[in-house]
DNA sequence: GCCCAAAATGAAATCGTTTTCATTAAGAGT
DNA sequence: ACTCTTAATGAAAACGATTTCATTTTGGGC
């Protein structure tokens, strides 16, 4: 690592003042000209960067963001972390992601460990925003988060409104005829996500009128989907027509075991996910989905969160951004199967 | 943002210097175990975290490692990243990743910009390392490097031999009874991985004694199938009733293509991917394909990355480093199709 | 109790910027 | 040409740790 040029050096060569130079990068007005250009030169030409651990230490800012998340593995999160990054680089700022594999424990020290590297602020997408002990512990040494995905009045959120955009699947559903219509999700414990999608299929079907089915929770970490099976293979008056499931992973799964029971998809069974992960489209048959704008969560969190970093909010109340989704009219929904015993 | 305590305050109230204080922190045992625990008493119920900026300006270490990757959308460079983050955390070594989207242009600016946030060094995926002038740059200026999933002489490389593997999937291919094996890749222009897997497939054609057939060669970034669908539709005897492709993603575009053509998998159609991503195993057909150790690749550029760093490498000479891939044994393949107009 | 080598500690310089405050230069007005 | 206001520049003090070198302590051996 050879060792670069200082200020003091540019401004040698330039027979001025360090600060003159460090003015041409900070407030280039407050120079004139003719000095500035003629600084700018050298500085290029000798492709000077200016140390930013002496510029940290000294502003008290790392121009770094932190960002805390479950995993990269989920296309949800990696797609956000791209929006993150990118219009964090916009903005001039770098981004230091880590994971929590959606572990409370793991994810305090997480964010003890983007503390101690300094980050001026940091992105959060946590197990759960009432309980995780490290969220008010940033708020009381009042260092700028803000959560993603998360839903917390006392705090900045991003996300999308889980809840009536699963009614509005319910809906869409019940205008294809579907009755019998069942959610499947990881343990409600494990998000607020899921609660809250899980809240929306319980108020979809009521205001459709419909008696809603009781929930199948699989292990989202282990491919357990054991529950859904046995469900899948009663007879077609028994078994729901169609699966809303809390994610595109999990709606993977559920056609999976759909196959192995020997359901046609969707002639004998629809299926909806949620993410709109884009492999979802490349398979056959392509996923019916809810597309949520993770690029555009990461671009939000992020612009509200440098706001927050440089004290440009106009409020200090916290702000609740929920973005519209998308809806991916795949080929795994359709009309349900005619009930046989019923026709007879 | 509240003004964390400083190293002073710490040597203030434990009654020693900062240098003892410092010292307690890097170099533990060259201070007294009393007077070391009393400070580390002090330090942790002030909770004092030593300023990352100010160690950085004076060691001149930032104890950051760059990362640059294609994108985080593919699932095989975020299973890297983990690996890297992971490994990094592990040696306390932050990460900042920036993707280049495939671009040389942005290629360059993205390590530009790594540079600036003054990092120790940079794990890169590139498009084409003989071809990326930031690699000579850095080299230049003796930056730390490593290469990921790229192959270079005069560079440190870390990932997996994709000729080898393309040959013994060529292999188990033609054991099932496959002859006229055909492959599907992006542009081999794209990427030196692409074109690694081609020469897999050519030298593994021969010495399997069999005509290599006309590359199937399609936009990745589209998804143009065409090619591939005009193949696809012609007689038994004039298809391919095997592809190998170049990644996981591009075979299940092959797969929808051939669903959409009408030809059953692996009935009529054998497929294999290269990559092994997870939701490969959920879906039906499972994709067969090969595992690329993702994790590993990461961890091991960072173990090399950062002994490069610290200076404990053993030779300067640049190390390139192999990891084997796995094989899943999916659903898409299968024995060829007989061929009906020879069963006439 | 005393001496001496070795271990523990401290004082002060340093890393490279930014920024305040004082100073000097530049224009504008008469 | 001469103020006077304003703009441009510079000198020097932070920012908070690490590290060298000098100094003080410690403790063992006699």
């Amino acid at each position: 690592m050879k060792k670069p040029i200082s200020i003091l050096q540019i401004a040698q060569a330039a027979g001025v003042s360090a600060a003159t130079v460090s003015r041409v990068f900070n407030q280039p007005e407050k120079v004139r000209s003719h000095t500035r250009e003629m600084i700018l030169a050298i500085a290029t030409q000798r492709d000077y960067q200016p140390n930013s651990a002496a510029s940290t230490l000294r502003t008290q800012r790392s121009k770094i963001l932190g960002v805390m998340l479950p995993t990269f593995g989920n296309p949800v999160f990696a797609e956000c972390l791209e929006g993150i990054a990118s219009q964090a680089a916009e903005q001039g700022f770098g981004v230091m992601p880590v994971t929590s594999d959606y572990d409370s424990e793991r994810e305090t020290k997480a964010i003890n460990r983007l503390l101690a590297k300094g980050v001026d602020g940091m992105i959060l997408v946590v197990r759960d925003p009432t309980k995780a002990p490290g969220l008010s512990q940033l708020h009381q040494q009042s260092v700028p988060f803000v959560l993603a995905y998360n839903q917390h009045p006392k705090y900045h959120c991003v996300g999308v409104d889980g809840h009536s955009e699963v009614v509005s699947v319910v809906e869409r559903l019940r205008v294809l005829g579907h009755r019998k219509i069942a959610m499947v999700s990881g343990q409600l414990s494990a998000s607020d996500r899921a609660r809250q999608r899980y809240q929306g299929y319980l108020s979809g079907m009521q205001s459709a009128n419909l008696k809603p089915l009781a929930l199948i929770e699989v292990d989202f970490i282990s491919s357990d989907m054991l529950a859904l099976a046995t469900l899948l293979k009663q007879s077609t008056t028994k078994r729901p027509t169609a699966l809303i499931c809390s994610n595109d992973l999990l709606a993977f799964r559920s056609l999976r075991t759909a196959t192995q029971c020997g359901l046609s998809v969707p002639e004998s069974l629809s299926v909806v996910g949620f993410d709109g992960i884009k492999i979802g489209q490349e398979l056959s048959p392509m996923l019916t989905t809810v597309i949520q704008p993770n690029h555009d969560i990461g671009q939000w969190a992020t612009t509200l969160l440098i706001q927050s970093i440089s004290g440009q909010a106009r409020s200090q109340k916290p702000v609740t951004h929920n973005l519209v989704c998308g809806f991916r009219l795949g080929e795994t929904i359709g009309s349900p199967p005619i009930n046989r015993s019923h026709q007879k």
